[in-house]
DNA sequence: GTAACTGCAAAATATTTGCATCCTT
DNA sequence: AAGGATGCAAATATTTTGCAGTTAC
């Protein structure tokens, strides 16, 4: 299945670009002046994260922030970072550090979530 | 304001209890053979969540887990460890080992939420 | 007896899907 | 021209809330 370059997805993928953190459905809706239909904010977020052209991340407060996380483009593989929620602005962003965890015997790791709520350097 | 013993707060408990792993809403709700009331389930885990009683588990599929998490008990503080959500039989369980994590200067933590989904031994 | 709790219905929130139309390639 | 993508509406899923009646203490 070959995708397009359609306007709704370069304008998200924009948005995601110059936030330079992860951004809620929520957030991207309103950057789009609401002028975006959900459905399609909905579809087009689903179909970068397949394609791994952008990360999904859920949060403890139960909704998914989306983000380019430019680290995991350099290091391809093993992108096990946290990620920091702030409870005051919202903001969700990227932790430097990597994460070695080591499973039991005979369990088998897809994928990584890691979150840390708190407050963050602005707002603490 | 004071907490009474009501038969759904037992229900629900000891469905954790014997589960020895994380459930979530829609897997305590079959337990209990789909007798009690969706919004009195939420509102009970909830209240247990609020007391420090259960564990509130977010998984990377957007659901919430609940568990009793008897480490937790024991260690009381730093209960800073992941779980585990297997992919073909949906259990989530706990994972042993603690996570320490250095946040950057500015930052104050909260709350931690990590999860690794995979495929767990049986299923593996 | 009283305040907390339940059960039901309805609301609020979050996300997906069917379908006709549009637009990229 | 072909078929992937959008936009709208409706459906689905998840969680919360208002309220009247019930129950633990």
């Amino acid at each position: 299945m070959k995708r397009r370059n359609t306007q709704p997805k370069k304008e998200i993928l924009s948005a995601l670009k110059s936030a330079h953190s992860a951004l809620s459905h929520e957030m991207i809706q309103s950057e789009m002046k609401d002028q975006m239909d959900r459905a399609t904010i909905y579809r087009v977020l689903n179909r970068f994260c397949e394609d791994g052209l952008v990360h999904r991340i859920v949060g403890d407060d139960g909704k998914q922030y989306f983000a380019l996380c430019l680290q995991c483009e350099e290091k391809k593989h093993h992108h096990n970072h946290f990620h920091f929620r702030c409870l005051d602005c919202g903001t969700v962003e990227c932790l430097d550090k990597e994460i070695q965890i080591s499973l039991p015997a005979g369990y088998v790791p897809e994928h990584f979530n890691g979150l840390i709520t708190g407050h963050c350097r602005r707002c603490s």
